[in-house]
DNA sequence: CAGATCGAAATTGTATACAAGAACGCATAA
DNA sequence: TTATGCGTTCTTGTATACAATTTCGATCTG
């Protein structure tokens, strides 16, 4: 429980930026976190480091730290990294599965399926993490698994902003059906196809889903307005 | 050229590290670096939060640094990604690829053979760096390029020590010219086969490479004198 | 009135001082 | 001789003070 105060801080950070409650674009003013946390500007530096070099924030130098602004081109170009790295779990995971992995996946799928049918769209979210996570663990290669969490946490605003569109859940559902059987039956190509699907619908989604709302200016429209 | 002190100490460090001169498993003592670089502990921590950040050390909490000691399997299971990932950035190449992008492609490799005739290795590696960047950069998706360049210059020290196996460099050369070869003819799934075996290859020769050398070195061998 | 230039305030980057925890050694006892 | 307990010392983590640079505004000039 002696947890250190930048470790804190650049939690409560993470978990801002992430949920959207501090928006792309903003400055981190180090005197005011620091203000807001009790603690004095050193730890706050070393959480806003840490935050840079996981890519949540941008580090100007001399002028402070940004919440990344990450454009829809970006975004579409992380799903396009995302589907590869989590076809390539997927792949292994099939390939290498055994009886304690699949277990927890196949707990993990029917924790989805409950949360499905009672249409709470936030356990969903939720459990569905677990699922994939769950495909992570089983690839036997702890550093994949690591940079696929990696990117799917900062693929976590995106993701969560289309999981509400309607049908998704249960288009979402019966992928993971398919996931799973393939990963059992040790089907590898089949697998990592259904996986890039899956996941390239959501990178689909979002693009037509901001394209729908919002013509913000920041890249392609050029003279637009 | 008003270069932030942390930063220069950051570079320093991790061509320390990537180079080799600083082992694994040594501690890297915050008074000492400092003294050495002529700056306070502030920077040299910022350093060091940076570098623990992309995995080059390990930050013990009230431990200190240390270089991270990266064992075979991990470095096995990190060729396993490079592989996919290059291979991914090799496909969007063969795909999207225009004509700027495959001038410079040209010209690396040209330079690559032009290096290879005078044996000379060291150049060779180097212009090799420049090929595969040049790969990166055509692939036209600016944040699986960056990905793949990390990766890389994490998995720098272990393509260094068998760039210098006997009869590499002309195996590596002949890779290269079938990998431009099919990204030219926009032939994807033939570019990811060559561009996976071209990376399986090295982390099978560091595998072999390295269990032919010492048993099991599975954590730190740091004191080793 | 517009623009530029200079200056003050604010903010980042660095250094130093202080607090807290861990490593190490020494002494003592079995 | 070895193991254990205590204290010193060294190192990390945090706070504060200082320096340097940027930004914003006011004033002056054309």
């Amino acid at each position: 429980m002696n947890e250190r105060a930048a470790d804190r801080v650049r939690e409560a950070l993470e978990e801002d930026v992430v949920l959207g409650r501090i928006l792309p674009g903003n400055r981190l003013d180090e005197l005011a976190l620091a203000e807001r946390f009790g603690v004095s500007r050193t730890p706050v530096r070393e959480a806003l480091n840490r935050l840079a070099a996981s890519g949540l924030v941008e580090l100007r130098a001399r002028r402070g730290a940004f919440v990344k602004a990450i454009g829809i081109a970006q975004v579409v170009e992380m799903f396009e990294v995302m589907a590869e790295l989590e076809a390539l779990c997927a792949r292994l995971a099939a390939r290498r599965i055994n009886g304690e992995h699949t277990a927890r996946l196949l707990q993990a799928h029917q924790a989805c399926i409950d949360a499905a049918e009672q249409a709470d769209a936030d356990a969903y979210y939720h459990r569905n993490e677990a699922f994939h996570q769950a495909i992570y663990d089983a690839c036997g290669n702890r550093f994949l698994a690591e940079q696929t969490e990696n990117l799917r946490n900062r693929l976590t605003p995106y993701r969560r902003m289309q999981l509400h569109v309607r049908n998704r859940i249960v288009g979402s559902l019966s992928e993971h059906q398919q996931i799973v059987d393939a990963i059992r039956a040790g089907e590898e190509d089949l697998v990592v196809a259904i996986v890039k699907n899956h996941i390239l619908i959501q990178g689909e989604k979002f693009h037509s889903l901001v394209q729908g709302l919002d013509a913000t200016p920041s890249v392609s429209t050029a003279g637009a307005s």
